[in-house]
This record gives C-alpha cells, structure tokens and sequence, in this order.
DNA sequence: TTAAATGCAAAAAATTTGCAGACGT
DNA sequence: ACGTCTGCAAATTTTTTGCATTTAA
C-alpha cells in the first residue's frame, strides 16, 4: 500500500483510482483549479468525468483532506491540508506558494478589537513572483 | 446633488438610481452578497433586473469603486472601497466586520521569505461573534 | 444628441443531482 | 454482499450576453 492509499484511509475516505490521481497531484505544496486539475488527471484517466472531481473534492473538503484557497481576482485554488500556514499568489501567472507566517499576535488583536472568538485566520499576499519580475 | 451620486461620481461612474441604491445599501461598513444586493434593492426598486446588479458590481469592481472579499466556506460579499483594511467574519450567522491592523511586517516577511513584489494583502478572520457566543 | 444603462430573455459557465452499473472493503 | 463511487446525462445555480428601449449628461 503506497503512502497516498494511506493518507486518504487516514481521513476515511475510500480509496479509488480517481482519488488517488487527485492525490498524486496535489501533493507536495502543489495548488490547482477544478479544471486545472480535471484536466491533468484525464491525461492520466481519460474516462474520468468533471461530476466525479466535483464530488471528490466535495468529500475530500467534508473530511478535511484538502483547503479550499479563496484567492482574490482568481477562482479558487486546492491543497492538501497541512499545518496552518497563508499564500502568496502571483497576480501574473496566478502561481501559489505557501508561507509561514505566525499570525497568532495579529489574531489576538483581532479579538481584543471586535470581541469575536478568532478560531482560523485566511491571509492571501497578492503581487508579482520572481520570474514574473524578470519578464 | 447628495453624496452619493458625488460619490459615484468621483469614481467617474454615471449616476443611476439602480446604482444609487447599490451605495445606500452598502454605505457605512455593509457587506453584502449578490442575492443580499439584489433583494434588498428589489424592495425599493422592484423593476430592478438581477442581470443589472451583476452589471453594476463588475462595473463598480472595475472602477475600483466597491471590493469582494473573499470568505472561506461562504459566497463572496462586497464593500465600498476604502483604505486597505481586514475582515472578521462570524461562522455562525455570516456577519462581517472591519478591522484596522497593520500588516507592514508581516507583508516585508512574506517578500523577504519568496522574493514577490507584495502588492496587497487579503486577511480574514474566521469565528464566533459577540452575539452567536452568547447565544 | 450620443453613448451608456436598463430589463428581459436567452446563453453560457459552474456546480449539483439522479441513477444504473462498477468497484472497494 | 453491501454500501459507496463512477460516469453520464440532466437539472440547478450562477453569471454573462444580446438586444430593443430608456435614460443620463
């Protein structure tokens, strides 16, 4: 059993072909689009259908096995989950890339200001990647 | 002429009373989402055309005169332009408020850390307001 | 007067659903 | 064997477009 078969058993989510594509291409910090990542997984599975990565990435957001980025200008974008971490997003090529940032003094902030209980914080950079700034 | 077609105006945006009722609507720190927008305005202006709403969003998108914000699990809401500031959202009832923070350091980390150009910051709390916590 | 906005209906795009057959456990 | 997943088609939902008419400047 590979390491993906493990990681879907491991958020209870049954293992098929089509998910485990998912998988293969989502993984190591790798952010795609539903059609994006439609289209990559029918080169593999030509048979697959568009409903079928629709529901799978249903699932996998219901179990927690992936994110949803709202990136801003731009459709959404998918990750598997890992720790807490925000993004930065080309606003030319529309790359993605993680970054670490600690947010917990801003978010204390956030709640001695507004009074809410902050239980997540959503932090998107948006401007101009390295190569893009050649170019 | 009232403030808000001097509003629209400063924004070089023609004055309309489907727009005007857009402003009225979103003045003073509202957020709304599309369907929101539209029922609201239909109250006041029931020919009003949902195709029109959509319209004058983009429009007013365009002209940088309103923003989306971008709300994880939940439709996009809109906003009048102004300075750059944060958003807390509540997940129970959808509420969402403005927040002043500044995000100087953390932007000059996100550049040092993947060498973009950081341009604008998108940052969204998420979690339980003052109201849906007592409740 | 002229370009742009409106409302309607139709079109297009995005997402979800129902169902028969296939598949995973 | 059982319940779930898949692919297809159809149905919804969301957003955009075309066009005749009206309206703002």
């Amino acid at each position: 059993m590979n390491s993906y078969e493990q990681l879907l058993r491991e958020h209870k989510i049954k293992v098929t072909p089509q998910r485990l594509s998912i998988v293969e291409e989502l993984y190591g910090c790798v952010h795609m689009g539903i059609d994006e990542l439609y289209m990559a997984i029918k080169k593999k599975f030509p048979s697959v259908s568009l409903a079928t990565v629709y529901k799978n990435i249903n699932t996998m957001l219901d179990n927690d096995f992936i994110q949803e980025i709202k990136i801003p200008n731009e459709k959404s974008k998918y990750e598997l989950t890992k720790e807490a971490h925000s993004h930065v997003v080309c606003q030319e090529c529309g790359k993605v890339e993680d970054i670490m940032l600690d947010l917990y003094s801003l978010s204390q902030k956030a709640e001695n200001l507004t009074h809410y209980q902050i239980k997540e914080e959503a932090l998107v950079f948006s401007g101009i990647c390295p190569n893009c700034k050649a170019s």
